[in-house]
RNA sequence: GCGGGCGUGGCGGAAUUGGAAGACGCGCUGGACUUAGAAUCCAGUGGCCCAAAAAGCCGUGUGGGUUCGAAUCCCACCGCCCGCACCA
């Protein structure tokens, strides 16, 4: 038993600043476009300058360092840039609340922040830092709406929109989650206001089928198939019986038509009005509509609010059997979706039959199962089946009706095949000071009027009054920056004083790092073309239908007009789970907090960085334990301890091994763990990032190496210790550098070439045999690998306690898987 | 309700994809070194049976199935997490 006899301090504060330092000097992780060389792009989410890293940061961060780090040393020109989603709420908000300007909150924060990243030893290339409240970033955001306004795609219309009372500002729709603003929880309240919108429905279509092109989990998948929510079906125009106008619907189920007893449309829709007026049941339809219209979002989108409708007293025409249909207003019809009207089917639809039950309207059936019987005092049957009772199209099956009434409806111009979706347009204005102002003017004379390109940016004032003012926008206030000339005619003219939705920021930031000093275009072409697509790129899952979707559809509108060379921009997604603390989220009001500068200050950078890396599988979530970081830190101790004390004991570092014919049999069992080892890592590393095992995988071999470090040559105890570093670099960057440093290595493991692994040291020459009879344990072997199938068993026969299994019964079939086990079955 | 994922020791988690369940770490127990502790090192650690060991039996949410062999595949059920949810 070898027991290391001497402890070295690991000094690792001093380790980690002195490798920081140094390699800021050196530029190591200063990339440049290299054509010759393969590329890899990996990018971790940018964070909101906070002012302070979180764990969650810390895990990102860190997963991105192993997979750059790693990707550089297999050879690849590897760009790794960090910046800070620097617009948004929270330095407006610092603003009203300390009186701090938002520019120097935003900034002090940055540079803190920046601070705590270079502490952690991230391999980023700082020459290319974004930041997206710089004039010089927000100029090209503006130019990016300019783009899409010249397209088209970039619209204002009055509308009724989602507003937080307590943020003080409008939102889209992916922004609000259960009727509640994403950010602060507020109940969203609906305010009519004009806004600016981004067509993003005239690529959804594009955004849903791409989706199939990438390497994402596939719960970011689903999740953005459904918010784009298509669905295939048709649209029929049913005539109304005392007007020259008709009720059109949408349907998936157009093979249910002939059983349609009612109609029911939206409170909202258009047409109430006109069916009621000057008719007995006005009154009572407009007080119905009324109470509809004055329930909240959350009581509306309740799944327990029960379904309600009224009589309008007026019928339309189902234009496949010319039947009287009764004009209902129901309040599960949404105005937004489809038409706001649809086709009632109680026999076929459960929302229509239960509407039905209760206002004693008829039920029809035209649907029957292919084999057996639906019982319709039950309940509605809601699958595919055999058309009755419909016409000319009885006896079909479902999917043959739809496409027969599909055509019949588009023959006599009442109908069409049509697609609906659930994605709307994205609304970008945002009523608040601290984002990049919308580049548009109104003139009295020429109306809406787009900032020229060469007068980007617009920049936003220095000085205003922060205090929100309901729908207004701080900027309104700023008589300086308002009150502008037309670029058209040159007369008197107003600024917009929206400014642009924070995730607009952010929808392009990946094009931007590859040229960052760009002064004339967003970014060069010849950068782009080289750069992208994103390789890698990490983040949380809580941006699958916000920054993931709009960034997807920014860069697909960039590819349209020339200037994306890549129609999808991240490659390969990775969603990482959360740190937890005591089974929760990490946050201020629950004082559950861990702070990365703590966790550093206590066990150094590479400790804290590989225990976010070993306490779980990466994708998900962990609880922080003090007793865990306390392993790692061990760990690394151990490590320190051992290979110091290998170094004190060398002089040449550089000796070769020695020929294999004369390896003892210590030596060749760590040299084929060395072997081993960097498989291991390599698996792990190509399989989902599975650093846990890879880092159990170093402690393995830690353990084994410890123990016979000292009864093996140096030389192979030395080629041993530097491929356990040169593996564990990327990982824990700064004490293997340290180490490589004292074993007279050149400068730097992080730029050595990857270790090699040779399969021939993979496989052991003796191999342990389980033999089971019937499939349960009863002996092993240790034999030679290339031992044949006969031999084994002869041999596994043999042993006692296998005999005693044996005995008296009958083998009926022998099994040898090679290399793992023999099975007698017996009788 | 629909869709997706998961369920393994006291805990976090392994199991190279159908072949020794529990790697690695934490925790715990015993020991060495120490006046003592911390640190470090060594040994042990799924349960049952046993004074102990060997041998044996049980064991991957539950019940069934396929297979020589199942944590892994199939069916049913239970529980947890995530997403969607009157979408016509």
């Amino acid at each position: 038993m070898t027991i290391v006899a001497k402890q070295y301090e690991y000094n690792f504060t001093e380790i980690e600043k002195k490798w920081q330092q140094k390699w800021e000097d050196t530029h190591i992780y200063e990339v440049e476009r290299d054509e010759s060389k393969p590329k890899k792009y990996v990018l971790e989410m940018f964070p909101y300058p906070s002012g302070r890293l979180h764990m969650g940061h810390v895990r990102n961060y860190t997963l991105g360092d192993v997979v750059a780090r790693y990707y550089w040393r297999l050879g690849y020109n590897v760009l790794h840039p960090m910046g800070w989603d620097a617009f948004g709420l929270p330095a407006e908000n610092a603003a009203i609340k300390h009186g701090i300007h938002p520019k120097k909150w935003t900034y002090d924060n940055i540079a803190n922040m920046r601070k705590q990243l270079k502490r952690m030893g991230i391999s980023y290339d700082w020459n290319r830092e974004v930041t997206t409240c710089d004039p010089e970033y927000y100029k090209w955001t503006q130019w990016i709406f300019l783009k899409l306004y010249e397209k088209g795609l970039a619209y204002k219309k009055k509308a009724k929109v989602n507003w937080c009372p307590n943020c003080k500002t409008v939102l889209a729709n992916e922004q609000v989650v259960d009727g509640k603003c994403y950010r602060c929880g507020t109940p969203v309240v609906k305010k009519e206001i004009e806004q600016w919108f981004f067509k993003i429905t005239a690529y959804a279509d594009r955004l849903l089928e791409d989706l199939d092109k990438l390497d994402w989990p596939e719960r970011v998948v689903v999740q953005q198939k459904n918010w784009i929510g298509k669905s295939k079906g048709t649209k029929v125009r049913f005539k109304l019986e005392d007007f020259d106008d008709y009720v059109e619907i949408f349907t998936t189920r157009i093979d249910t038509i002939y059983g349609v007893t009612f109609m029911a449309i939206a409170p909202e829709h258009p047409l109430v009005e006109k069916l009621v007026r000057g008719t007995p049941y006005e009154e009572e339809v407009m007080a119905f509509k009324e109470k509809v219209m004055n329930m909240s979002d959350i009581e509306r989108m309740s799944t327990t609010l029960e379904r309600e409708g009224i009589f309008t007293g007026k019928y339309a025409i189902n234009p496949y059997n010319g039947e009287r249909v009764p004009i209902w207003v129901g309040n599960y019809v949404l105005v937004d979706y489809g038409t706001g009207a649809i086709m009632a089917v109680p026999a076929h639809d459960e929302r229509d039959y239960d509407f039905a039950k209760k206002y004693n309207l008829p039920i029809k059936v035209v649907i029957v199962p292919e084999e057996g019987e639906w019982d319709f005092d039950k309940g509605a049957y809601t699958e595919p089946g055999i058309l009755v009772n419909s016409g000319p199209f009885s006896g079909m099956k479902s999917e043959e009706a739809k496409e027969a009434l599909t055509k019949y409806a588009e023959e006599h111009g009442f109908g069409e095949r049509s697609y609906m979706y659930r994605i709307r347009d994205w609304l970008i204005s945002r009523q608040r000071y601290w984002g990049a102002p919308i580049p548009v003017v109104y003139c009295e004379k020429c109306g809406i009027v787009p900032v020229p390109e060469d007068q980007l940016p617009v920049k936003l004032p220095e000085v205003v009054d922060f205090e929100p003012k309901g729908a207004i926008s701080p900027l309104a206030t700023s008589k300086e920056f308002v009150e502008t000339t037309c670029p058209i005619c040159g007369g008197p003219a107003r600024r917009e004083t929206d400014t642009m939705d924070t995730f607009v920021d952010s929808s392009w930031y990946y094009l931007r790092y590859p040229s960052p000093h760009s002064e004339d275009k967003p970014f060069e072409e010849e950068d782009v073309k080289y750069w992208m697509p994103v390789d890698e790129y990490i983040g949380g899952a809580e941006h699958a239908v916000l920054h993931l979707l709009y960034a997807r559809f920014i860069n697909k509108f960039l590819y349209d007009i020339g200037y994306s060379p890549v129609d999808e921009p991240f490659q390969h997604l990775f969603t990482q789970g959360m740190v937890l603390k005591d089974g929760a989220k990490m946050s201020k009001s629950l004082g559950n907090i861990v702070d990365p500068d703590e966790m550093m200050q206590k066990y150094g950078a590479d400790t804290t960085r590989m225990y976010t890396l070993f306490a779980a599988p990466p994708e998900r979530d962990f609880d922080w334990k003090e007793e865990g970081i306390e392993g790692v830190f061990r760990f690394l101790k151990r490590v320190w301890n051992t290979i110091n004390d290998l170094i004190d004991s060398v002089d040449d570092f550089d000796k070769e091994l020695p020929p294999e014919d004369t390896w003892t049999d210590k030596e060749k069992e760590l040299i084929r763990k060395t072997h081993w080892l960097i498989y291991r890592v390599e698996y792990d590393m190509k399989d989902n990032f599975r650093f846990n095992t890879a880092i159990a995988a170093m402690m393995e071999y830690m353990n084994l190496f410890q123990k016979i470090y000292k009864d093996v040559r140096p030389e192979v105890a030395v080629f041993g210790a530097k491929t356990f570093i040169q593996v564990m670099a990327p990982f824990a960057p700064h004490i293997t550098e340290e180490l490589w440093e004292r074993m007279k290595q050149p400068y730097s493991i992080h730029m050595s070439p990857w270790p090699k692994y040779d399969e021939k040291y993979l496989k052991a020459d003796t191999i342990t045999v389980v033999v089971q009879v019937n499939g349960k344990v009863r002996g092993k072997l240790d034999v030679d690998a290339e031992i044949s199938k006969d031999e084994i068993l002869k041999l596994a026969k043999e042993i006692p306690n296998v005999k005693k299994f044996l005995e008296g019964k009958q083998i009926v079939k022998e099994i040898y898987v090679k290399g793992k086990l023999v099975n007698f079955v017996v009788k």
